[in-house]
RNA sequence: GGCCCCGUAGCGCAGUUGGUGAGCGCGCCGCCCUGUCACGGCGGAGGUCGCGGGUUCGAGUCCCGUCGGGGUCGCCA
């Protein structure tokens, strides 16, 4: 190494010696005879003291544009890297900087190198007040975005994470097995990206969406424990924690409950959380059914950070005259079931300015919600707001104390079919949450949700409906639905299990079916054919007609993992070189055009010899 | 694909109901400054107001379209 220390790592205990350091121009404070250079690298940040009278001719020699009259450190630049030689002094009396770990000391320059100028920098690297920076620009230069100590701190965070990932799935003798980038396109989930093949024109390539079919041939193996931090690759639409590519941690286990695999995976979660933030979770991480989930938080990861539960009042308004709360004319028992109403309350919303009340209605109806219907309730229990006159005198007399309500609080109603009504209310009940400031920042809640539904209804353009996994089709149903599903597809449960974190769904997993017969009635249900299921999985059917043993996993999001523990917002802030929501890379230039003797080679254009049959 | 927000100097922003040479902070350039740590002082340069069209005597400002960024719903087994 051509330095000696590390500039971060400097205290007290090294004064009287010469030290050799390298890093970048943090800041710099010219006083003419005295600069002040603070010398940062990646273990931190030293004050370099350079003097006149030491410096100018060896400055001189090295910089041209340091001319004779200007000052030693003058053409030291920000984002120069640097070599400094020096003797570390402890400062002067009342001079220490008690805000850096390197504040009792500086590092008095004897020898000043420029191993690199920099050029005037696009945006600024050392932010002394917090002024955001265009993202698109910071991808642009994300080298310099990714000095900034905050983001580096965030990439070394996300490779102690991996560490100890391995760490814990080595010492439970799991096998680190990479699966392949390049295979085969399979129907159901997200689109897949292509990659054309030049050996042979006219057959695509995809980027696997997970390493799902993979594992499983693994345990087919017999490898019987298998992970991997995989990337997985789905071309859908961005969000704040979405990009198309992405990094989970993926297991499969043989001969495994779910109790296995979540313990497993209470195990690395510990872990991580501990050595990374000194946090303990307390094991076992509770256990919710999905349709608790959903009859107390209207949705399937429920942030038990705070309270403001949903409360059904479906049963409650069964008779109402208010015609909003009333399943509609003309849907029959059937439907009728699927009416629902709920409600959240919001404490202390009663205060609320009729401005405000209203932006709630519009904040419903950008989630393409009709609106928010609302009751207040006043100080002396009176209620209040436009709902309450249409309801009857016992709605009204007993709505308060079965919302769970005070006086001066708010109850947000929805009312309509169950899964709208409810996604409603869980986003309001989120919104409550923050305006309100019930959630409690700093608390890590845990939880998982099992015995989720195997199937969930679709309903296809044509009016016809259908069913799709809600998992994925390998996802085995419970013991008890397991020779009943397909009877009824709306109601049999699997045997999947979701790890949710304030809110945010951080990983999932099954046991996966490994029988031949009952895979092939999945594929019934999802309306499969046989053929169909031979051309695009035959080959695990075919692998499990020879031993496949009982197994199950779970894959964890690695991205939104990381943003969380590291308290940030995007998952691109812990992904050195992410997409924008375009899908482009604003520093390579990714996606490109290519030219046209690469189009011709790449045998995009080949044209099938036969209709490609739909898949 | 739908909806919302944003686009003014290298960066972050301001810019009245459309009206005199488009401003502020940081950065940049020059000069001064020997104990600063968001150093300070004096002076200076730098802008196709994302792009195209329209309304108007006159558009950064209003309208339409378009591109880019962010968010969100759909989507993401």
């Amino acid at each position: 190494m051509i330095r000696t220390h590390e500039a971060g790592t400097l205290r007290a205990d090294h004064v009287g010696q010469t030290v050799t350091l390298t890093g970048w121009v943090a800041r710099r404070r010219d006083h003419g005879g005295v600069a002040f250079i603070d010398l940062r690298d990646a273990s931190g940040v030293v004050q370099a003291v350079i003097r006149h009278e030491q410096l100018t001719e060896q400055i001189g020699e090295e910089l041209a544009s340091a001319d004779e009259a200007g000052s030693a450190a003058h053409g030291l630049r920000q984002e120069y890297c640097l070599r400094l030689v020096g003797e570390v002094r402890r400062r002067p009396a009342g001079n220490e900087n008690p805000h850096l770990p390197t504040g009792e000391i500086e590092l008095v320059a004897s020898e000043v190198e420029v191993l690199s100028a920099a050029d005037p920098l696009p945006f600024p690297v050392e932010e002394h007040h917090q002024a955001s920076v265009n993202e698109e620009l910071r991808l642009r230069y994300r080298y310099l975005d990714l000095r900034r100590p905050e983001m580096a701190n965030l990439l070394r965070m996300r490779s102690r994470v991996t560490h100890l990932i391995r760490e814990v799935m080595g010492q439970n003798d799991f096998v680190d097995v990479e699966t392949p980038y390049l295979t085969r396109s399979t129907p159901e989930g997200a689109r897949d990206f292509l990659v054309p093949v030049r050996l042979q024109p006219g057959s695509w390539y995809a980027l696997p969406q997970s390493p799902q079919l993979f594992k499983q041939l693994l345990m087919v193996a017999g490898l019987e424990r298998y992970y991997q931090i995989a990337r997985c690759f789905r071309d859908e639409d961005f969000r704040a924690d979405r990009q198309p590519e992405f990094t989970q941690l993926d297991v499969e286990m043989s001969f495994a409950s779910p109790d296995d695999i979540i313990a497993l995976t209470e195990q690395v979660l510990t872990r991580v959380w501990k050595d990374v933030l000194g946090y303990e979770i307390s094991t076992p991480i509770p256990r919710m059914t999905y349709a608790e989930a959903m009859r107390r938080f209207g949705i399937d990861r429920p942030d038990l950070r705070f309270g403001c539960e949903l409360v059904d009042f479906t049963e409650y308004f069964a008779n109402t005259p208010f015609r909003i709360f009333r399943a509609p004319e003309g849907h029959g028992a059937t439907k009728g079931e699927d009416f629902h109403v709920g409600a959240v309350v919001m404490p202390g919303g009663a205060g609320q300015a009729r401005k405000e009340l209203d932006g709630w209605q519009e904040w419903a109806r950008s989630r393409g919600a009709k609106g928010l219907a609302y009751v207040l309730i006043g100080p002396d229990g009176e209620l209040g707001g436009p709902v309450a006159k249409n309801l009857s005198e016992e709605e009204r007399a007993k709505l308060a104390e079965h919302a769970g309500a005070k006086p001066g609080d708010c109850v947000f109603f929805a009312a309509g079919p169950r899964s709208e009504a409810l996604g409603l209310l869980a986003a309001a009940r989120l919104e409550v949450g923050e305006r309100c400031g019930l959630i409690d920042h700093s608390r890590w809640e845990f939880c998982w949700v099992v015995d989720a539904p195997l199937f969930e209804r679709v309903d296809a353009e044509d009016g016809s409906s259908g069913w799709t996994s809600i998992h994925h089709p390998f996802t085995a149903p419970t013991a008890e639905w397991l020779d009943r599903f397909h009877e009824k597809p709306g109601q049999a449960l699997s045997q999947a299990y979701d790890i949710v974190l304030n809110g945010t769904e951080i990983g999932g997993g099954s046991i996966r079916i490994h029988r031949g017969d009952v895979q092939q009635r999945v594929f019934d249900v999802l309306g499969l054919t046989e053929a169909e299921a031979t051309s695009q999985f035959g080959f695990l059917l075919e692998a499990f007609r020879f031993g496949a043993p009982p197994h199950g996993g779970i894959a964890l999001g690695l991205d939104r993992l990381c943003a969380l523990l590291g308290g940030v917002e995007s998952i691109r802030d812990v992904i050195a070189f992410p997409k924008t929501a375009s899908g482009s890379d604003p520093l390579t230039g990714a996606p490109a055009p290519i030219t046209p003797a690469q189009r011709r080679e790449a045998g995009i254009d080949a044209r099938p010899d036969k209709p490609a049959k739909q898949g």
